[in-house]
DNA sequence: GCCAAAATGAAAATGGTTGTCAAAATCCTC
DNA sequence: GAGGATTTTGACAACCATTTTCATTTTGGC
């Protein structure tokens, strides 16, 4: 057996980032592994439910995934011209989060953060 | 009509938070406005190009929209069971998103930050 | 008024994700 | 070890937000 789900975390880990559930799909049928789509789709939902992997969504709304090796959660700062985006870390944020939910007696607290501006290459250049 | 532009500007300024095109078309058509889904969905991607508007993605992967506030910045703690909302303000989020910001070159930096939580009245102790 | 460009919107297409359900694998009980 | 209950699997359809298509309408200039 070596149920699927092993096969889908082993193929997670092989990649760097994070990859779609798609793309693993992708990628577990070239290898030769005979899986379904849908099995992987559950498989990482599981996954991620059991906190084996971390799961993002990009700005396509496409869910990625990628095994847990640095559990370090990570927010972005997104340019609002060209679209880069950097990752940064908010240890701040997360405490906050944390404190604001507790104090108005909220549980399982997780929050959603997004910063906008306008990157250093976009600045310069004349708005409008 | 000069443009549905406006409309749509107008009716995300009339709502607190963020909303999704669906929600600003589902209540334009209860207004009475005379304009079709496809144009709302223009119309908000246009006014979010412009930075008229910020947008993120909900847990579901779904665009929300709002109308750029430049009243008293707040954000909200939203109970992920029964959707209750409690405004919050965070200044230490502020500053962060400020810091962050700048220390990667960013400027005119705005941000969103949404907390979900499960509410007391809505404990886990009462899954069932 | 007329023509061209832009805007509009209804419907269809798109595409990631989820649900359905029957078949296959696995586990438990005897 | 056999038999049946349970779980897993996967092909395919269903979903649904969003996008595209394309013909019609509106806007603006002359």
């Amino acid at each position: 057996m070596t149920t699927r789900r092993d096969a889908v975390h082993d193929t997670l880990r092989q990649s760097e980032g994070f990859r779609s559930a798609q793309d693993v799909y992708a990628e577990m049928r070239l290898h030769g592994a005979k899986i379904g789509l849908t099995t992987v789709y559950r498989a990482l939902q599981a996954l991620a439910d059991g906190g084996q992997v971390d799961v993002l969504r990009t700005d396509d709304g496409e869910s990625v995934y990628r095994a847990c090796a640095t559990d370090t959660h990570h927010h972005h700062l997104v340019c609002r011209r060209c679209g880069r985006t950097v990752e940064v870390a908010g240890p701040a944020v997360e405490r906050w989060a944390e404190a604001v939910g507790s104090e108005h007696g909220f549980t399982e607290i997780t929050h959603t953060v997004e910063v906008f501006g306008t990157c250093a290459s976009c600045s310069p250049a004349r708005v409008g």
